[in-house]
DNA sequence: CATTACCTGCAA
DNA sequence: TTGCAGGTAATG
């Protein structure tokens, strides 16, 4: 699932659930999505802690965990949905079907459960450092307040590469991914297959907006629930405005020209074949990328 | 840089 | 049966 948007949506809707319950303790009957510590010691690590807070960086939801009983430092708990993950707190007697992967029995009766079918979402229990230390790998949140239109500027003149591949790429921004980069970039007119360090300033800007539009406003409607994506408490309604995003083939709502699909970085990516132009200069490099994907 | 792995389900 | 899916991590 899960881009900034959906991310930040299950996190608010947890929250009220979650803040103030105790962790009771935790199974699980796939040890691979148990990233840290060992899966033998995951429960350990986790029981007895009263949840303080629950929020999201980049496509984590984090929980910051008091004390154990026995005390001792606080923790974080850090939970990557991936494709599939859907996170809902439940009371026991809720219908369970073969793909909850993580049971969390909360001290109200109810349990916090992870539905996953592809398996790929991820739970990790840090020490503050450590967790610091995780999350600080990633790159800038394009929401916050001290994300400015300068900040945007500098890290994308420094870098090389594609566009489309600098949006996704968490180092360089932290929550973008596939559906809301095809989105900003339509937006903001940009062919995917550009250099972000070529573009000019008023491009720069628009891009900028554009993000920040497009995050804020799929915020606003719970998420894309394009596939198997379900916030705590239920679909989401964007997927009903996206403008290029699995549309392939059908007009562009700009200028009625047909999207299309190609493939960067083994990603399906949109675009508007006459509002998303190539510069001139640019069109050779992208000509064979193109016309190698089908479509 | 591109490809593969991790997993399952669904639609073409 | 093949290809594809919102994400990363680990390989060539």
């Amino acid at each position: 699932m899960p881009e900034l948007p959906e991310v930040e949506t299950i996190a608010r809707e947890l929250r009220p659930d979650l803040v103030g319950r105790t962790i009771l303790d935790v199974s699980f009957d796939w040890p691979n999505q148990i990233k840290h510590p060992r899966p033998a010691d995951f429960a350990a690590a986790l029981r007895g802690r009263e949840v303080l807070s629950v929020d999201r960086r980049a496509k984590w939801v984090v929980a910051a965990l008091g004390p154990a009983v026995d005390g001792g430092e606080p923790a974080v708990l850090a939970i990557q949905v991936k494709m599939t993950g859907q996170l809902d707190v439940v009371s026991p007697d809720a219908p369970r079907d073969k793909h909850i992967h993580v049971v969390m029995p909360l001290d109200d009766g109810r349990e916090l459960r992870l539905r996953d079918t592809r398996k790929f979402g991820r739970l990790a229990v840090y020490g503050p450092a450590q967790a610091d230390e995780v999350l600080g790998g990633l790159g800038p949140e394009p929401l916050s307040d001290e994300f400015t239109l300068a900040d945007f500027r500098r890290i994308l003149r420094r870098r090389k590469g594609r566009l489309k591949t600098l949006l996704m790429n968490q180092e360089f921004l932290a929550g973008v991914g596939n559906i809301y980069a095809d989105e900003a970039l339509w937006r903001a007119r940009l062919h995917p297959l550009r250099s972000g360090a070529g573009l000019r300033p008023d491009q720069e800007r628009l891009l900028y907006g554009s993000l920040r539009d497009v995050l804020n406003e799929a915020i606003n409607r719970r998420g894309s629930s394009v596939d198997s994506y379900r916030a705590p408490s239920g679909a989401g309604e964007m997927q009903n405005f996206l403008n290029v995003y699995g549309r392939t083939g059908k007009p562009c709502p700009r200028c009625g020209h047909a999207t299309r699909r190609i493939v960067i970085g083994a990603r399906s990516t949109h675009f508007c074949s006459f509002c998303q132009r190539l510069p001139v200069r640019d069109r050779s490099e992208a000509a064979a990328k193109i016309l190698s994907s089908i479509t």
